[in-house]
DNA sequence: GAATAACCTATTGACTTACTATGAAAAGTA
DNA sequence: TACTTTTCATAGTAAGTCAATAGGTTATTC
């Protein structure tokens, strides 16, 4: 599987807003830069995708920023996916130029059922999944030095 | 998902060479490419990455050809995929310039598992499974038009 | 009205894809 | 041997996609 640079880097945005809004009411797109080692006009190109699919709000002007539109746990990694990305879970389906009864048959055993897999498996996410591990892993990660000293 | 046109052609290529192998000793590319409306330069580049691979086997020179290199049965779609383009099943990782901790966390629970899922499914699916729906279907459309005379 | 921050659209450069073209090498046929 | 047929290998190219940047607009706070 290939996934572009676009959906990993929104996937690492939408969790880095999930874990910092509680403490900052609202997500700045500078922040997010900073953490994550996104350029912000990169994000400012993501995070609207984001917002149009209803899965976080934005606020404009100074004091402004993201925050999720909803529960954690209520946000779907296949949304999110969907979101930044419709090809990566959509039905692949074969070119025109082909009978259209032998595509036909293959489709259906080949990548219809194969794209379900995916999505039925990323439906089964959810955002808080996604960012209780990384809140797991973020403190093993300033922990771990401690042993060290 | 996004399938290639390599990946396509292949498989259709495949199926081609494992349904025509029976009446025509050896399927040569110029057939092919006929029956299935593919370019033979085109072939000509990508049914060598199935021989690499050990599923098809060629004769070359006049009466020269193609043919499976063992049952249809035996084959594998995961292979099949595997031989045309390894990014498919392959396993994502992401990119290198994420806090490795991060990126380990997301990719266990993401990229790896859908990886799994597909490479698991492709495994179950062997050429004769592919290429029995396209003869069912040949006959169904070589049939039907009989209704109508 | 100055500062802040999201919004929108266009553009660029690099890379990938889907072919096409050219010719070599091998094997059968006469 | 000469000729034809067929696969094999590699190079080239045109179009498209992707990642990222840039410039300017709109909305909100103070």
């Amino acid at each position: 599987m290939k996934i572009s640079s676009k959906v990993e880097c929104g996937i690492i945005a939408l969790v880095d807003i999930c874990v910092n809004a509680p403490t900052e009411n609202v997500v700045k797109v500078v922040n997010i830069s900073q953490r994550q080692s996104i350029s912000a006009k990169y994000l400012e190109q993501i995070l609207p995708l984001l917002r149009h699919a209803g899965i976080i709000r934005s606020v404009k002007g100074a004091k402004g920023g993201y925050t999720l539109s909803r529960s954690a746990s209520k946000i779907t990694l296949a949304e999110i996916i969907d979101a930044l990305d419709s090809s990566v879970l959509g039905q692949v389906s074969f070119e025109e130029k082909w009978d259209p009864l032998v595509t036909e048959a293959l489709d259906d055993t080949l990548w219809s059922r194969m794209s379900a897999l995916l999505r039925d498996h990323a439906h089964k996410i959810s955002l808080s999944d996604l960012a209780g591990k990384y809140n797991g892993l973020v403190e093993d990660s300033i922990s771990e030095p401690m042993y060290y000293i």
